[in-house]
DNA sequence: ATTGACGTTTACGTTAACGTCAATATCTAC
DNA sequence: GTAGATATTGACGTTAACGTAAACGTCAAT
């Protein structure tokens, strides 16, 4: 994070810091918030729907049709996390399979020069 | 996937259709390609790290120090995987909590009208 | 031979998420 | 009380990943 990344984050209505005289004074919800939404960044979601996600939890006045339109965003967030989930499995066993293949090249090379050192 | 996803990716190198006139002709494999490509875009990763990533499989002639230094690449992307795991298991967590505040919220204000209608 | 339906190239436009730079203000240490 | 370190505000620049528009080729069907 650069203070400009915060800046920006503010100009957006990301975050919305205390001020005193020209400087920002962030209280520990402002930097929960911001660990927020680079937690959201990591696994590539925007700016704005880490703010839709973190702003699931603010405790807005909710008739029945908000509540249910609620559950709905969550679960649909949710599909797709599951989703991005299966993908980053798929991805751990490739990894995993490119691993053995390196190990094992380089297991036969040591194999095949000690079978040149034993004869 | 419009056509012009696949243009911009042809020109970018990270698929090499063949050519029937100025026809492009996908093979399985590069069909596979893009969807690697696209499994990589949904967990945030750029279109260079999906490349990076695929070829990792590819059998490019192996010495000892390009198979370290490939598993080295293999272990990183695994650390930065298991993080983005992590991070989707916490916000699944909190989309089941705020789901269960939705559903109890919904579940007191029928227990309210039941309780009246009961009286 | 014309009409869609589709594909192509070229080239400029767009959005998100900041970076960079210049000029100015504040604070701290010496 | 002055230098140096750090923060702030515009304002323009940058990169990735395409979108969009114009002008043209191709091929089957009418």
């Amino acid at each position: 994070m650069t203070t400009r990344t915060i800046r920006f984050y503010e100009e957006k209505g990301l975050v919305h810091p205390l001020r005193q005289g020209q400087k920002r004074l962030f209280t520990p919800a402002d930097r929960v918030r911001i660990k927020l939404i680079l937690r959201g960044k990591r696994i590539g979601m925007t700016l704005q729907d880490s703010v839709a996600l973190i702003d699931m939890y603010e405790p807005q006045r909710n008739n029945s049709r908000q509540l249910h339109s609620l559950i709905g965003t969550v679960e649909a967030r949710r599909a797709t996390l599951l989703q991005q989930r299966s993908d980053i499995d798929d991805m751990l066993a490739g990894l995993d399979e490119v691993k053995g293949l390196c190990e094992q090249a380089l297991g036969k090379r040591r194999h095949r020069v000690s079978g040149i050192k034993r004869k």
